[in-house]
RNA sequence: CGGGGUGUGGCGCAGCCUGGUAGCGCGUCUGGUUUGGGACCAGGAUGUCGGAGGUUCGAAUCCUCUCACCCCGACCA
């Protein structure tokens, strides 16, 4: 492909919108343009990475035996409210109507389609297993949609559903599907892990994500090194600390703590460690108030607290709630000496504290010296409720935790039968009985993926794609390919060559100074990169340079293409 | 939705406080000089200053309303 004839549109500058690196250059380098928030069209160079992606992940569903399918992108909200969850997805779901009035929804996901399709065309267990895939656009009116297509409202998504006759198949099915990402992401270059996850609005009992690791993850992954443990934040369990509670060893004082509302602020002016300091936090369930207890150092876990017996699903309080229920403003807010009424849930490590700090109820207070069954009544509830932090024990026992970021790519989860009940999904077994179809899916960011990868590589100069998603496989930079007839034969002879050997090539044939050539080639982020000169052939020469390599090869003419595809592998 | 911020040629920004009829860099077009790391010179084109209303002799600038977008928190591939 000649440059010439093709649009590349690079940025100098990337446009104020854009903060993650990720997005900034999928913006130079004109991948993408935005039209609307969490809105994108995607460019001729960046449509070519997304069509990479989309082969390797066709090539490796196919593999593992899921079957191809595209369903309708507009669904009738009937089949949401088979499952309840027309009501469940709230705002989250674009809905609209047709000219009869009748409600309908821009799919942000197909279970219900695809189930409706199982329940109508599977009759018979010798059907079974079956794995439908499709590649398709789905769309989420997410509340804050940004860093480009990492989170975008629309967005192409593949989503697969496996159904088989009882659950030792659908462990198959699903083993066989989180095999098959594994493949894929390995085959696409990203570094990820597979971790355990909760379930969420999905539902089901067994789930996995797939997340590429990087800083500007929005997920925290909790791991050990020392093992294969590997979680979600939101799911990874914080164990009991193994000690028991130490007996009271100071009398309780009450603190002048003026302006100091945070944990490490009150720690600070004691001159105390924070993990002997207590947080409350208020919450409402019901107009109920709640008082979760955290050590100084830990942060809530919602997804644990929403597990509390009787607390789903919850919220914040107030300000105002706050002040009526404990006579005090936050920040100062406690335990001691409260309406018995308050149900206080405790986490695992605060129970186990003596001797620690907490709001007094009053502002600018605190208590010190406080302990459970002398200055409180223990609490109701005693649970994990806090987000594990690095040097937490590992919940398998076999060494100690670390946290990292990541962007989840990819989504297993074993639904069972919660969607084949909800719909009467139904097949016929060896008995000629009636069996619930035992449900899988399974989902990965196609777009998303492209802006993970470019997040895990990218340097100074631009991005940096691993060779199997990379727009063109090689960029021919002619230097002089406007005035020197012996440049401009051998820069064509070379292209034909290339592109006759099936390589895709970037052709570079503007009549440009070779700074802007090399810096647009390394923007775009090409793999590999040959320059013909007058300079070079005077020696029978062109050179090589790949993405990653400090400096250039010279590879005697003759060689080049030989050369050149040995590079490429 | 709550909190913070921004809207001025394609992109990045200045001008706004203290009203006087729009400017800089990049890009783009034309001509010339250049040609191994985002060149230089000359000339040109591109703006209803997000929109509506108001104040004023006069509004990018002041006031009111509104829309869009971005960033920080709850959602998820």
């Amino acid at each position: 492909m000649r440059v010439s004839r093709y649009f590349l549109a690079t940025l100098k500058e990337a446009p104020a919108e854009a903060e993650l690196v990720s997005h900034r250059l999928m913006l130079r380098a004109c991948l993408i343009r935005r039209l609307g928030s969490g809105l994108y069209t995607w460019m001729p160079l960046g449509l070519r990475v997304l069509r990479k992606v989309e082969a390797v992940i066709r090539e490796e569903m196919n593999a593992a035996g899921a079957l191809e399918v595209f369903m309708p992108a507009v669904q009738p909200a009937e089949l949401w409210q088979e499952t309840g969850r027309w009501d469940v997805f709230g705002p989250l779901m674009l809905r609209m109507k047709d000219r009869h009035e009748r409600d309908f929804c821009f799919g942000p996901t197909h279970e219900e389609v695809i189930t409706d399709i199982a329940r109508r065309e599977i009759r018979s267990y010798r059907q079974l297993p079956v794995n439908f895939y499709q590649i398709q656009t789905k769309f989420r009116d997410e509340i804050r949609p940004r860093f480009g297509v990492m989170r975008a409202r629309e967005f192409s998504m593949k989503d697969a559903y496996s159904f088989d006759a009882g659950k030792t198949g659908l462990a198959a099915s699903y083993r066989r599907m989180y095999d098959a990402y594994a493949r894929i992401f390995t085959r696409l270059g990203l570094r990820f892990r597979a971790v355990a996850a909760d379930t969420g609005a999905i539902g089901g009992s067994a789930s996995h994500e797939f997340q590429v690791i990087a800083d500007s993850g929005e997920d925290a992954i909790a791991f050990c090194p020392t093992s294969d443990y590997a979680a979600n934040v939101e799911l990874a369990e914080a164990m009991a600390p193994p000690a028991p509670r130490a007996g009271p060893a100071r009398a309780l004082e009450k603190v002048f703590t003026p302006g100091r509302t945070r944990c490490e602020d009150v720690a600070a002016l004691l001159g105390v460690p924070l993990a002997s300091t207590v947080k409350a936090i208020a919450v409402v369930h019901d107009d109920a108030l709640w008082l979760l207890l955290l050590r100084g150092d830990h942060a809530l876990n919602e997804v644990k607290a929403s597990k509390l017996p009787g607390l789903e699903p919850f919220r914040f309080a107030t300000e105002t709630e706050i002040v009526r229920r404990l006579a005090c403003k936050p920040g100062y807010i406690g335990p001691v000496g409260i309406d018995p009424a308050i149900r206080i849930a405790a986490d695992h490590s605060v129970a186990a504290m003596a001797d620690f700090v907490c709001g007094a109820n009053e502002e600018g207070y605190h208590l010190a010296g406080v302990n459970f069954g002398r200055d409180l009544p223990e609490p109701h509830f005693v649970a994990d409720i806090r987000n594990v932090v690095a040097g937490d024990p590992s919940p398998d026992g076999k060494g100690v935790l670390e946290i990292a970021r990541g962007i989840e790519v990819g989504h297993v989860f074993a639904l069972g039968t919660k969607y084949s009940e909800a719909m009467g999904a139904r097949f016929l077994d060896e008995q000629g009985q009636p069996q619930l179809l035992e449900m899988g899916c399974y989902g990965i960011g196609v777009t998303r993926v492209v802006a993970a990868a470019i997040e895990q590589n990218n340097d100074a100069r631009g991005i940096v794609w691993p060779a199997p998603m990379a727009p063109f496989q090689v960029a021919l930079v002619p230097v002089g390919y406007h005035k020197s007839a012996e440049v401009r034969a051998a820069a064509d002879e070379l292209h034909r060559k290339l592109e006759e050997a099936g390589v895709e090539t970037l052709f570079d044939d503007r009549d440009e100074r070779p700074g802007v050539m090399f810096a647009d080639m390394e923007l775009i982020g090409l793999p590999h990169r040959v320059v013909v000169s007058e300079r070079g052939l005077k020696e029978g020469r062109v050179e090589y340079q790949g993405r990653r390599d400090a400096s250039a090869e010279k590879l005697p003419r003759a060689e080049a293409l030989a050369r050149i595809l040995a590079r490429l592998g």
